[in-house]
DNA sequence: CTAGAATATATGCCATGGCATCTAAGTCAA
DNA sequence: TTGACTTAGATGCCATGGCATATATTCTAG
């Protein structure tokens, strides 16, 4: 059911719908792996890597880099909190906010979720990404990202 | 905060972050256009699309395209059908499933909501595929996409 | 034919995200 | 300093999806 070659241009609505097919497959499967090896799911691990990549990070640093609302980003940031993997500490120049950091324990499980995410992720695409095009559209889906960022397009209000 | 270029292979945590960062703002942008002109979101006209270009499909049958599960694609197509965009039809050769149709008027709101998808999409998106490049994104994406359905990856339980 | 297995999907419970709202805290002007 | 305005994020309500289960059919072995 995925889009063959498209002919002319481009076809846009064809490319979306590939790209959410694969988004949503491989998130499905990252899911599997990761909550059954260390009880996570790709959402929190993308949390945690990124608090381990950007210490002292706010809930709204967050919330602007995966693109969802302030209140949820908060409500994940409570779960994690309550797992002991991340600690909010009071921001000092700025007393309505937190600064967010991995506990000893939320490092340890970001490094080992990490080889898992890894490695399942060049289970499921190193095929595909392997040839010489394979690095073309890494390159155009970054470029996309920094676009839609630039332009701070698709961002939910809360 | 886009991966930017990199040297090595390839990043696939890279590649799959901006993947993901794509697909939720291109959706979240797509949701917004949608609701406001056509009071549905990108998933229902998803639905309906699929539901114009393969008349008579069943439950099951958009449960796999869009690798969701069976029963919130039942829950998703009781929604479009209090709204009188779909019907469900007693399948006459198995009774336990139903074939789904689009009514007139489903059929008149996809073909509306697909000119402002279209159009929509290719205000975010064509500036960056436009090139020779981004048509091997495309490609590359529509064959990722056949793997990972042919291998049935990254589909629910339910 | 019939009992048991398998299948399709509808339904219920729970988790998560969006959005609105609320509160605490910072900013700014007079 | 103080009062109006803004900002950060915590919280509540609702919608949606996953998963487990229930129900209605269909299939299959004897």
């Amino acid at each position: 059911m995925a889009s063959k070659s498209s002919r002319g241009p481009i076809d846009l609505p064809g490319f979306f719908a590939d790209l959410v097919r694969c988004e949503t497959r491989l998130y499905n499967a990252l899911n599997d792996r990761l909550r059954e090896r260390h009880g996570i799911v790709t959402s929190q691990f993308e949390f945690l890597r990124f608090l381990r990549d950007y210490p002292g990070s706010r809930v709204a640093d967050l919330a602007t880099e995966f693109a969802i609302g302030i209140g949820a980003t908060s409500k994940g940031i409570d779960r994690l909190e309550k797992q002991a993997w991340v600690i909010r500490r009071t921001n000092p120049s700025d007393r309505r906010s937190s600064l967010l950091d991995l506990t000893a324990g939320g490092l340890q499980l970001v490094e080992a979720a990490e080889a898992t995410f890894t490695k399942t992720l060049a289970e499921l695409t190193a095929d595909v990404l392997g040839g010489p095009s394979g690095l073309a559209a890494v390159q155009i889906l970054s470029e996309l990202r920094s676009v839609l960022e630039r332009d701070q397009l698709g961002l939910p209000t809360g």
